[in-house]
DNA sequence: TTGTATGCGTTATCAC
DNA sequence: GTGATAACGCATACAA
């Protein structure tokens, strides 16, 4: 157990002198003469003395304590969206306490309880991909409990949002493999109940629209999962029935895009020269991968800084101030490499 | 702002009766009528009522919290021990506050600072690249204050340590590569202040001196950067200005490894017929890059969850108790893939 | 079976 | 300039 950490008390006793004394000589206030102030001090100093937050937070009804609740860390992206909210976090003086919920929406609804016990100041929320209603949100939403939704928003009333965009992103990635020569594009798409995973799909059909291909609708492919594993299962079905074979396929992330890949070299094409492939995330591992993955980042660590900023503007704000909704929208960048080159081929 | 959470006292005042019945009827104490705990919990229901922990914080002097220091978030092994950790600190009703130092020691210093404010229960430290010497620790420590050491643990006394067979897992990465053919073996080490960079230079040591090959000291190539590009470099120019060059790499991890690898195809050698690669951690990528990485597979969740569940038992011990010194060793795993197998090439 | 008083560490409000 | 006291929300020893 840990050893008893010097209190007000102590030294307050330890100079006879009252805690108030204490407490004031130690911030500085007016009206303390200079030489208990100097004796408060260093009295302070030697019994490394530290306030303990614990006592302020009751004190203030406030506990600089923000909580973040994400799908999961081992996840380039949020991993990332973690650092930048962890930096401003820090730079302000609060704390940041995690929960991932495994993409569990019962895990989900636990960790915000926790967190709610804790008297967290606010909550910085990706959803699970199993949640389908927002109720446990809205509810804290209705008493002005502070939350910024990050990269998965959902579609409810009076949130404050920072996400990216998500359709002009995949409306890039695919008129790129578009104008790569790529006609036959499938799209691997993400789970249903994702507002990103509508947007990248909308995205994907709207730039074919715009060139006018008609889109095959066996050629989108849902990918609930998101492993590897099953984008190579499901490329390789794809591949191996139709008749019409796709030459290109948007990914709507990178792993799905890896597992794609894969499964295309395995049934002996080519990429990029008999199919271009293009993901979106732009994970550490995608400029290492043979041929190097063309991609669309996603400014993570800018989204993390954004989503606490601005929370921690909802927090400071008075009681009764009500804040206006809103969705910050960050910006994509097609980042090419070598997995859509057709057209410069060696 | 937060709105006013129901308080035990509220509860107390609708219903007439003291703060203690209240108290005592939510947590059903014994002596206490069906009768006003069936109306205590109704109304507590009603309300939606929740403990402050804050307040149970300051009372117990407690909080159910425990710090992670971490040198980066965003990497692929310690998001795997932070969800560990999160897992097993989730189920035992512990909060996990998580501050990572970016490789910093002034941030390390600051970090431990903020969260021995907060009152956390225990530590968990990866300590920083910086980090040479350890009197934050051993100060600490020497008050009885709970710390566990994970992967990079510091050679000081009295702490307990949960890490991994860093010396087995060189030793049988390079026995590996020695016993398909390769010979001529450089070494791209970690920081030499990381106690597990020179275990892994060690054991890549004692491998070659057991099948009796000479090192060549100028093949042992420290990367204290640790970037991809860093590898890269010194690889390249380890390969263009030799003479008698290596055809085999057995980097401290993966990223090395895989910048080693494109800087031996940037040089028109092949992996692995010309030179055989391996690395450490097994990184999410290490599967999909081309040709896919052996390396040495660590396991980050176990070590969380073991370096928790060490922490959680140090916490509860009774006040004046004392902990033993341990070191818990977790054993690797050699995953062999095809950068490293020259025996059976096509 | 229930109520009263005290303390956890701090600060704000009065008082002197 | 400094001190006493109440309050933040809760649990518990002690009374009744």
């Amino acid at each position: 157990m840990k050893l008893g950490q010097a209190t007000i008390k102590d030294i307050a006793k330890e100079l006879n002198v009252s805690l108030s004394t204490v407490s004031r000589a130690l911030k500085d206030y007016p009206g303390i003469s200079n030489e208990t102030k100097r004796k408060v001090k260093e009295l302070a100093e030697k019994l490394n003395y530290r306030p303990n937050a614990i006592a302020l937070s009751l004190r203030k009804s406030k506990s600089f304590t923000i909580g973040v609740i994400i799908p999961e860390v081992v996840h380039f992206f949020f991993s990332t969206v973690i650092s930048g909210i962890e930096e401003v976090a820090f730079a302000n003086g609060y704390n940041v306490i995690l929960c991932q919920t495994n993409e569990k929406l019962q895990r989900e609804l636990s960790s915000i309880e926790a967190m709610l016990d804790n008297q967290v100041d606010g909550l910085l929320v990706s959803y699970s991909k199993e949640t389908e209603d927002f109720n446990h949100f809205t509810k804290l939403l209705k008493q002005n409990f502070p939350i910024v939704f990050f990269d998965r928003v959902p579609e409810i009333e009076n949130t404050v949002n920072v996400t990216v965009n998500d359709f002009k992103g995949a409306y890039d990635a695919t008129s790129h493999l578009i104008n790569q020569g790529y006609k036959n594009i499938a799209h691997l798409a993400g789970p249903k109940n994702l507002t990103i995973s509508r947007k990248r799909l909308d995205g994907y059909l709207a730039a074919l629209q715009d060139h006018s291909i008609k889109h095959n609708p066996d050629w989108i492919i849902p990918c609930p999962i998101g492993t590897q594993e099953e984008s190579f299962e499901f490329t390789k079905r794809l591949f191996e029935n139709e008749k019409a074979k796709p030459d290109g396929i948007f990914a709507s992330n990178d792993i799905a895009a890896a597992g794609a890949m894969m499964a295309v070299k395995s049934l002996g094409l080519k990429v990029p020269s008999d199919v271009g492939v293009v993901g979106f995330s732009d994970w550490q591992f995608s400029s290492m991968i043979d041929p190097p993955l063309s991609t669309v980042s996603q400014p993570g660590f800018q989204m993390g800084e954004k989503a606490i900023s601005l929370l921690l503007e909802m927090i400071n704000k008075k009681k009764d101030e009500t804040w206006t909704p809103k969705t910050v929208v960050l910006e994509t960048e097609l980042i090419i490499r070598k997995s859509s080159e057709k057209i410069i081929t060696e």
